[in-house]
DNA sequence: TCCGACCTTGACGCCGGTGTCAAGGTCAAG
DNA sequence: CTTGACCTTGACACCGGCGTCAAGGTCGGA
């Protein structure tokens, strides 16, 4: 399997999965002729990190969770530090998103004392 | 005051105030030498403008929400134009923080599995 | 043989908020 | 007068995850 094909097939762009495999994220055999060529395997590998990209977190945070990213995401038992990192980039997220929660709860609020229309809270 | 003293009241940096300026967050007065003056009122202007960032917002987001931004935060006189911009915007939050919510959940759901520790919903 | 679709590396662009350097003007203290 | 701490504008640097263009090599099919 050539770049285009494995990009093809999760969804992603050859640019993208160079951009991975100089970040030590993937590898890839050469041809005779220089061309990356994968094997099937690859595919599981990059949606398992397009899954935790799309989860919030770096290129540099997915390579810590490697070693228990070859099979499936929801296999191999998690090193401590990979367990660290997520447990951090979460605590981030939800402050963040609280902080965001509160400011648009004061929005709501200040909205809805000006029209009398109830706005729901969110999701 | 002039911008160091306000940057240090602040928490933040001239080059930080001087860029606000710029994005039309704050305004200042000019001594004739120059150099920029702030009210004292600035101070809690800035920290409310500091608040709205840290909540993840942009400066272009921060101005929608200046008009009702003079007094504290959780005050707002509120022109017509302002709460319909503020409606507007509102539903952008919720929009916005939907999404994060979900990124939140899915990389919950992969500590979780992980760990095999049951991680509670977001607030 | 030649086109077009694929591949290669290298490098610059973008967004957003700020750091940082450059090259000065201003002012109070010694 | 000099020093040094403050201020000014302008402009380039950075991070992250790519998009995108450049300039070329390598195929397979008509």
């Amino acid at each position: 399997m050539q770049i285009g094909e494995l990009a093809a097939k999760t969804g992603t762009t050859p640019r993208a999965l160079r951009h991975y495999e100089q970040a030590g994220l993937i590898t890839s055999e050469r041809a005779a002729n220089g061309y990356r060529v994968y094997d099937t395997g690859a595919a599981v590998r990059v949606r398992n990190i397009r899954h935790l990209l799309d989860a919030g977190l770096t290129l540099d945070d997915v390579r810590v969770f490697l070693p228990c990213l070859d099979g499936d995401v929801t296999a191999g038992p998690a090193s401590a530090t990979a367990l660290r990192v997520a447990a951090e980039r979460l605590a981030v997220m939800d402050a963040r998103i609280a902080a965001q929660v509160a400011v648009r709860d004061r929005l709501a609020t200040v909205l809805s004392q000006a029209t009398g229309t109830h706005m729901r809270p969110v999701a």
